[in-house]
DNA sequence: AATACACATGAACAGTCATTCATATGTCCA
DNA sequence: TGGACATATGAATGACTGTTCATGTGTATT
């Protein structure tokens, strides 16, 4: 083992240099809600604008009943935000971090097709 | 409905805005691996040194087999790179991109606790 | 008030996945 | 060469999750 690193020292204090379990859930939650295709392709779509639960639907041809579960998962997560108008429920991207979280790893996921 | 936004043309164009299955499929899976504890914590160690198989099951408390399996999911989404050198083999983050993501997905998860 | 529309929610089912146990491959040393 | 150490891999299983179907809640219109 390479001397130059103490690598005893490091196995130890890796417990503190981890977020600990529950900062680590909520990070993992984030990123498992991101990890499927159509909750990921909502949140491409509200990127680019807000739509209702029935846009959604139709624009990614993706069932009422599907959209609205996939939706309260990213509420819950905080990822969207909804505001009742009428009969209708506009979303919307809770903030503009998600978008370029995105292209980070669209970045990587090309750069090594 | 806002006039100033067509959101028929939203809708139809949908398709178009967001990545084709291929692409999408690169960028959920890289989310989807982030998404379980166990490889994020492994992540999570290698951004703070690079380790061997056996130091991040003793660092970690995780049994050796378990660590493989997971190294072996990050390896094939080249997360990871391992060389090995003798018996072992010392894996590290295959970029720093990585590091940075958490870091995002880590303040907005502490933003909205 | 009654009907229709938009969305949310619960239960159920099929497919996926993380972990464990057992075993195989690869490497060093005596 | 034989044995010990380090890592990888396969199979099995229990738990989780995405989708569908059915139904419930909320809102507008007539």
């Amino acid at each position: 083992m390479n001397p130059e690193i103490d690598h005893q020292a490091i196995v130890a204090k890796l417990s503190q240099l981890i977020p600990q379990e529950a900062e680590l859930g909520r990070i993992t939650a984030i990123f498992k809600a991101l990890g499927d295709p159509t909750r990921a392709r909502i949140l491409y779509a509200l990127g680019v604008s807000k739509l209702s639960v029935g846009e959604l639907a139709t624009g990614l041809n993706l069932t009422q009943s599907n959209i609205s579960h996939q939706l309260a998962v990213l509420r819950d997560l905080k990822l969207v935000v909804g505001t009742r108008s009428g009969r209708n429920v506009h979303y919307q991207l809770a903030d503009k971090h998600i978008i370029s979280i995105f292209q980070q790893v669209a970045a990587h996921a090309e750069e090594n097709r």
